[in-house]
DNA sequence: TGTACATCAGTGAACGCGCGTTCACTGATGTAC
DNA sequence: TGTACATCAGTGAACGCGCGTTCACTGATGTAC
């Protein structure tokens, strides 16, 4: 972590708390909720009292947008790294699904229940299009057992996916790839959250082999 | 709608009211998200003081638990309902987009992000219970159009399905219509979940035609 | 090295708010004779 | 049909709570000469 302690003192000490106070929210996050973060029950919990942390942030909504940067963040460096190494799609999956289950509240702060209004500030929505231009590029890519063979979907999807395929910034991309990049994405989704909501308790199955099923149907047919 | 006003005046005044207390509240949830649901907010907008809510519901969390209810009920009627009318598989798919398109926080209050610490009563469990066991009396019946031919699936895994198909109660499944099953369940979930979040909207896209691809995908395959 | 000043972290009191919930009460509706 | 009583919906005041946020302030830390 080169870097960290870079600046002058006051700096440092600063960038030290606001990341205590961060670290205080997801605590808070995990273990009740996004919608029960509060101000002064961080502060509390810090020792300390509430004003102070206005010192740090502007208020809730700022910290929360941070907080949500902060995943929208990681994830994208997480995906990013791993691609960096050279994962293939397989590879890929098993990084989103670790970030995943290390924490929970985290995944469903980007992709759980919406919060009816509100809107995700502009750099954020960048950082989801890297995050998903990670995936697609790992789509372009021809899969390693198998050349391309996908089964052709319906010709009326595929002419909309060549209507729709500029929005990854500079990197237009065929349909197939596409189509497999929203595939892998949907059904890597599908099982993970239900399996962090815990909808696999009920039946007491284990989520982690149907998840691999899933990835092994997108290195097989391609979609 | 039979049988709606049976009872004594007065059981049906209170019917009538604890109806539209609940209308208020989704309507409050499809405006601000469910973790705003506020008693004395519905009250207001029902031009009465608070505490004569109180008369209908224990308190919030009742009304809350009692909304979850309604909407696992809802949706077991209506797969239940499009099940009994002969629908296969593609037609349940539908049936359960146009649900859930209907009220995505109503969706959400179900299938989103959940609540850390909160158990759903048993009954709710079971009503979940009868949902997946409609969906899989879907799977069990031999597709239409091909007639089993699933790839299969890691040996591991359909080894722990055949562990794992008692939980529809005394409907033991064979292990292929499970995979079918939870592959039908866990794709239309993670389509139709990032499509109601919005996240196809960055990239202007319309989800309908991926949804009906993944039907596709399980009516061809199979897995 | 020492003094004068500026910066800034944190405090404590206070504001207004809306929340869930209780309680004693009023007044209307239904029931029994 | 009329009177006496029970049931029950809804009111308004009140309680305690925790929230986000502001403000004037103290005291420590860093900077300039």
């Amino acid at each position: 972590m080169a870097g960290t302690d870079a600046g002058t003192p006051r700096e440092r000490y600063r960038a030290q708390v606001r990341a205590e106070i961060k670290e205080r929210a997801w605590e808070q996050i995990a273990a009740a909720g996004a919608s029960a973060l509060s101000l002064n029950a961080i502060a509390k919990q810090m020792g300390v009292s509430g004003p102070a942390l206005y010192r740090y942030f502007a208020g809730r909504d700022e910290l929360i947008t941070e907080l949500v940067r902060d995943a929208y963040r990681s994830l994208a460096d997480t995906l990013g790294a791993a691609s960096a190494a050279g994962a293939d799609l397989t590879g890929l999956a098993r990084a989103l699904r670790d970030w995943a289950l290390a924490d929970p509240q985290r995944y469903f702060l980007i992709y759980g229940t919406p919060v009816p209004g509100y809107h995700a500030p502009e750099d954020t929505t960048a950082i989801s299009v890297e995050i998903m231009t990670t995936l697609l590029d790992a789509c372009t890519t021809p899969a390693r057992t198998t050349p391309t063979a996908a089964t052709a979907p319906a010709a009326q999807f595929t002419a909309h996916l060549a209507d729709h395929r500029d929005w990854a910034a500079g990197r237009p991309a065929p349909s197939d790839a596409l189509h497999r990049f929203l595939t892998f994405w949907t059904r890597l989704h599908g099982v993970l959250s239900l399996e962090l909501a815990g909808h696999f308790a009920t039946m007491g199955f284990a989520p982690a082999l149907l998840f691999a099923a899933e990835v092994d149907s997108l290195r097989t047919h391609g979609n």
